[in-house]
DNA sequence: TGCGATATTGCACTCAGTGGCACTTGCTGT
DNA sequence: ACAGCAAGTGCCACTGAGTGCAATATCGCA
């Protein structure tokens, strides 16, 4: 019967309303960010958002959370892709291996979408409360990966220190090369970055300088 | 001349002007606290705060930038005392083993102040707002922490990637043995979870499981 | 064509946080 | 002891994010 179910009708993807509804989000999505690049985070309002789309304020909210959200908005695609990722590596590798596989297919990604990326960076690195919020959400996502890894080692014994470990390590490498990459205006190959960053980790820390 | 410099005055600590603005902040601590507790972070206003102190609500953000900082007020002297513990180790140790011992140091205080460390440790678990306000307070002190070590480290390449990385792995361990503690109600030795953490880090991820 | 789910909006409201201004009072140099 | 200064304090008005509610519009589908 007519259920309330998040409707995909059309072949090869979803009907009508869900095309609409995800273009608008884009459409939000680019409006906001051009005018925060061009006034400022802080000094642009949702209502300055919502007159360049064309919606009522109230619907800004019916799209996204918050405001700092618009910038983050692929940061919950990245977090499933990766946790996808991670649990269709094979059970005999050991976990640091799978991550460190995960993550590297994830930065070839980034790669492509550079130009995004930058755009979106900027305007996290200059703003406090962007910053904060994508720190909020990258904590999810190391609940996530532990989560994900606590099932994958059997070691059983809820959510250990040892998965929590394992998984916010992965993400100082991830966050650290990102920010390199970031910083040197994206020429070097991220995945080569990363891979750096992951090896230093699994040597071990002991052996600096 | 008169500069407009911390004046610090009678003997053995502040003028009366410090010593009041202090206790008057202590008080807005103890208030909000205790409203947070009994009446939950969100449901809190801060003219509920100022009332109870009997200040104005203004005044509050003369010694609070955010109602969040008054749950993590001690965030900031813990940050900087272990930096001073960091730039007190001898310069021919390893970065990793200043680190561990700076935070071991530091693992020691917080058990004196268990109690002060579970109140807020709780309001900060249940509420977003508070922990993103830690995520963002714990960017800062990695911030500061990898700056102390890059003049240690003759590395120079300024900020490099490698105390950047040092420095997060230190915090991941920090905050992981500090979550298991507060999980575990603070019954372990803190400075044994952490030293473990540390040593997990030092040996290398490689080799989990 | 009409039913039901989904999307959109207006309105009223709360509350964090800021800016400006006036007023008090502890501190400091002379 | 006194004057000048700046920190501390308070009040008022204001902006803007975000929410709850209820009314309306739109669209897919039978």
């Amino acid at each position: 019967m007519g259920e309330h179910e998040v409707d995909e009708i059309n072949r090869d993807g979803l009907g009508l309303r869900q095309r609409k509804k995800l273009e608008r989000r884009h459409a939000i999505e680019a409006a906001a960010l051009d005018l925060f690049e061009r006034h400022g985070f802080e000094e642009t309002t949702i209502g300055d958002i919502a007159a360049v789309v064309g919606i009522s304020p109230r619907t800004f909210f019916y799209y996204f959370e918050t405001k700092e959200d618009v910038v983050l908005a692929d940061y919950a695609r990245r977090q499933t892709r990766i946790i996808g990722e991670l649990t269709g590596r094979p059970d005999d590798e050991t976990p640091w291996t799978s991550l460190k596989a995960s993550f590297l297919a994830v930065a070839s990604d980034y790669e492509t979408e550079r130009e995004q990326l930058l755009r979106r960076g900027i305007i996290m690195a200059t703003n406090p409360s962007v910053f904060a919020r994508s720190l909020q959400l990258q904590a999810g996502w190391e609940d996530s990966l532990a989560h994900a890894l606590t099932e994958r080692m059997s070691t059983s014994e809820d959510v250990s220190t040892t998965p929590r470990l394992l998984a916010a390590s992965a993400l100082v490498a991830m966050r650290s090369s990102l920010r390199h990459w970031l910083k040197t205006g994206a020429t070097d190959p991220l995945p080569r970055l990363v891979g750096e960053c992951f090896d230093k980790l699994s040597s071990g820390l002991g052996a600096a300088r």
